[in-house]
DNA sequence: GTAGGTTAAAAAATCGATTATTTTGTCTAA
DNA sequence: TTAGACAAAATAATCGATTTTTTAACCTAC
């Protein structure tokens, strides 16, 4: 199932690698920590090399910052960098969205349909919300899948997870859901009648809401 | 000097991972070759790890894929990725330059020109073009330097690398050199005038032809 | 008291060897 | 012949131990 949303060239991804990167995205680090490998690997329960191999990856894909001879630590946060990557998001998602409402199938409308309503009936509270952000994603990601550019959608998914950097910051998160929900139902919506324009609009005020939660949690956070 | 230029975050990289970016990007492998990692072992004159470790960032830099278990590729070559890496690069640089025009200062226009006159009096012959190449992209980075966005610039770099991989394919490539050549300077005089609009224009133009020598080369190639 | 320098402890990176997996080659039976 | 199973070889991945580098503590001289 799901065909039409395949994964970006060059990952064949450790169960290591993956749950580090939930962790980093969730905040389950602070920002800025340096990591200890020797804790990580009781922790995690891996071996050196395992745990190493992983950590390469994930500084390469800006999880993580590598340092000359002194391990690994997690990128510090920024109102620059907050504001760069909801303005890059806003640029390049919807550009992703105005390609993938020009090429989606029947298929697509289908998928879409589907995530949106898995995402509306997720249980919040469950999980500590980790369903629910796994939905989310998941509704994004199928959004723009049908884009036709394999390295956007992969600039995409990397600037998703370093915006829930922020977003995800603090406890829990069901602040203004009611509001943001509605909206990836109204983009289903004007995804479907084909209303590129309109998609796009929405697409702008949704990143920005999101912004806006995630910069308060930021300001709330330092 | 050139304290402009700041690398992406999250990279303090080893000398094996400059190494074989450089030899990936340069076309020393065959596109879908399996690299033997023993062999790469004495090639390079490297141990174990720090290989599989700077072969991990690479993976996930997009410059190899990994499989399961069965080790490292070259990712092939297709025609219609070479298509979705030229759009987005005219659509990325042409955003970056953009920005840069706004708000590069007078250091950003020394450095672009001492930047393009490097690059007109880099001898192509020498060290099998390495020394221009090197050149050539710094050329490029510098002109977007001062777009303000560190993810932009960082995902700029990540497709000039696998846009490379296409446009030296096969020997050499003084190729149309000097009508390339002339638009660097083009360039810099448009964006020494801020005018972002003909600048951009201009981009365009440059990344199309630099896209028909790399579609020619991908061509003969296959 | 503090700056500078030495040593000890901690941590990161690398190495050599082992283990697990895949690939290749060979044999057998239909 | 050829498909399938088995064994052997090759290769990838992982582990435990060693080496190197950094960090911290301590001491001495000014």
């Amino acid at each position: 199932m799901n065909k039409h949303i395949q994964l970006p060239a060059g990952s064949a991804s450790s169960p290591i690698y993956d749950v580090l990167r939930r962790d980093l995205v969730g905040g389950r680090f602070k920002a800025g920590e340096k990591l200890a490998i020797n804790a990580l690997k009781e922790q995690y329960q891996v071996g050196l090399s395992p745990l190493r191999e992983a950590l390469n990856k994930l500084a390469a894909y800006g999880l993580l910052v590598q340092e000359n001879q002194r391990g690994f630590r997690v990128p510090k946060l920024s109102r620059e960098e907050l504001d760069d990557i909801a303005r890059l998001r806003t640029e390049l998602e919807g550009m992703a969205l105005e390609r993938a409402i020009a090429h989606g199938d029947a298929v697509w409308e289908a998928d879409l349909l589907a995530a949106a309503h898995r995402l509306k009936r997720a249980d919040i509270t469950l999980d500590k919300g980790e369903e629910w952000e796994r939905l989310h994603t998941q509704f994004h990601r199928t959004l723009v899948a049908p884009c036709g550019s394999v390295w956007l959608l992969r600039f995409i998914e990397q600037l998703h997870d370093q915006f829930d950097r922020y977003r995800r910051l603090g406890p829990k998160m069901p602040t203004i859901r009611q509001e943001l929900d509605d909206q990836h139902h109204e983009l289903v919506e004007l995804a479907l009648k084909r209303d590129a324009s309109a998609a796009r609009a929405l697409m702008d005020d949704h990143i920005h809401k999101s912004y806006e939660v995630a910069l308060a949690r930021y300001q709330k956070h330092a």
